[in-house]
DNA sequence: CTAAAATTGATCGATATATTCCGTTTATAG
DNA sequence: CTATAAACGGAATATATCGATCAATTTTAG
């Protein structure tokens, strides 16, 4: 929660690089960025040391894999005790099709973003998977007819 | 769109590790998935090639940089005319809030997420830069109490 | 069942990269 | 202004990767 460090225009310009091509070498970082790798190697473990970057991970793309479907789905909560909703939470980590979770305010309990082969596909995980928990009241799906932009990169 | 290559337990592991950890070294990867370092690296310029693995993207813990609230929003165009769909699209590509966005079916026309810092910075992107935009007819803005789940991981 | 084709694991330099070391510079504190 | 600590760049060293070769194994096709 806390901002353990201040970041310095350099510490902001070795994320922005990072963010987008993680496998970028120290070497052509450091030319990026304008500093030596030596530093920009410092810079990066600490910058880690300090949970500020994480992890490394590759991307894959979901329609070559079939899983080119994205739905939005909303949730309601049957009740809204501490223990139906950390059940549900260690539900929604098991599934790996449910990329994303949000706990909201408003009217609906959480909002999920689903990644699925086909509409027939999804009919099988709401009805088998998500209707048959036992903390869920209701849920309204909406499907998504393109994924118009989609980042990792958080903006600094 | 199409699935060029059908994938073996071998791959779906491959991808599977490296969608985790994309800095793990050939030879541990390939320990984990039961191969040689050799035919790993073979099949990971195979699937580059092929698309269906892409690109290396480290990732930064978004509180720790004061982007730590999550606001889902729903917009609805003033003409779904194909000029002023590619403007919002391109608007919205611009915009390094937005981190993802869906062109939807149902009665929005787009869903949205922003990644912002509290309430008052989400009022001046709303106020200032998305209802500004001249495409935009209405928006409905749904604020995250919290966010249960990420993963840049598509399950295999 | 057999022959051809593809894939595999092992190994090897050449190259590129990560990481440590060290002397110098810059920033901080009294 | 000076002493101390922190951060720096450049160079040296340690590792990992790249890409090829080759014989053995597996898969595919007829």
């Amino acid at each position: 929660m806390k901002q353990e460090r201040q970041l310095d225009e350099v510490d902001r310009r070795i994320l922005s690089a990072l963010q987008v091509d993680g496998s970028i070498s120290h070497q052509d970082l450091a030319e990026r960025v304008g500093a030596s790798s030596a530093s920009c190697w410092r810079r990066i473990k600490a910058l880690e040391a300090a949970g500020i970057l994480t992890g490394t991970v590759r991307l894959v793309d979901p329609a070559q894999v079939g899983r080119g479907v994205n739905v939005l789905c909303n949730i309601r909560m049957r009740s809204h005790a501490l223990d139906a909703r950390s059940a549900f939470e260690r539900f929604v980590d098991d599934r790996p099709e449910i990329v994303e979770c949000f706990s909201m305010s408003g009217e609906w309990d959480y909002l999920m973003r689903v990644v699925v082969a086909d509409v027939a596909d999804y009919n099988r995980f709401l009805m088998q998977i998500l209707l048959g928990h036992a903390s869920v009241a209701g849920a309204a799906s909406h499907f998504a007819l393109s994924m118009t932009k989609y980042t990792t990169a958080i903006p600094l």
